[in-house]
DNA sequence: CCTTGAACCTCTAGTGACTGGAGAGATTAA
DNA sequence: TTAATCTCTCCAGTCACTAGAGGTTCAAGG
């Protein structure tokens, strides 16, 4: 059995953010010591280490408990789960997509002046969405 | 003069967003009302279309308050400007470069597994960050 | 057995940038 | 005048934590 200290050096992830995980219902812990103190088992760690990996890999919790859910039931959950990490795919790659049109935008925006003195154009341009080339 | 509503329809910001901004000292309105009711100049109209320009070019709103400080100043704001434009502009390609990261491990932990029936392994796969090819 | 210091407990509040709702008051057009 | 719409303040919620206060328990050394 694990402290929450031992839990938290094993997995990564720090103390405060165990105990937020159990006050969601996502990480429950497998007892208390006579004193209160939370205890662990191996399965234990390993759910927290299936989401703390889930996590980095930026799935967001609901999601991370929908997957949880579904490694613990029988039926069909493969497709389930395939579905759950294609929609985060998909938003992933929407991300990016965005984010790169902004930094073209920002690019030109920066590049619209590049002076030491005088009115500075990178405000106007920040001000003017006509400036720009698409919506954002 | 505008009312709050109109200046959210001039500007595409919501009405309790314009509040928000006045709570936290953005945009202070132009007066009020015999009762109550906010009103706002075109100086606001501009200095709103400013910031909701900025925000959707995913700058911090401590980012364009400091923006709205320099453009009211002279000196040298243009250098200042420049700067933080370009640590936004750095910013948002860190956040590409981890986000296309995050895609392709997405990618190759949803390829491990494309079957209907035995165990998932795109949930093992998910557990597992040894399986991983870098950190994240 | 006793002490010390680290680890642990609960609870509250704060982060960023809003969003939504309740219940009451103001404005405007017919 | 009346009805419809708009606006007011205040409070709570979002997401995923993080930090702090003030008190309790644990493990190791003497």
């Amino acid at each position: 059995m694990f402290s929450i200290g031992q839990l938290s050096q094993a997995t990564g992830v720090k103390v405060p953010t165990i105990r937020y995980y159990e006050d969601i219902g996502l990480l429950p812990c497998d007892g208390r010591s006579a004193g209160n103190q939370r205890r662990y088992s191996v399965a234990g760690r390993d759910r927290l280490r299936f989401i703390a990996h889930a996590r980095a890999l930026g799935l967001p919790l609901d999601a991370i408990r929908a997957l949880l859910d579904l490694s613990g039931r029988d039926g069909a959950p493969c497709r389930d789960a395939h579905a759950i990490a294609g929609a985060h795919l998909a938003d992933i790659r929407d991300r990016i997509a965005r984010l790169t049109r902004l930094e073209r935008e920002l690019e030109r925006i920066t590049q619209v002046c590049d002076h030491d003195d005088g009115p500075c154009r990178l405000l106007e341009a920040l001000a003017d969405h006509d400036q720009c080339s698409g919506a954002h």
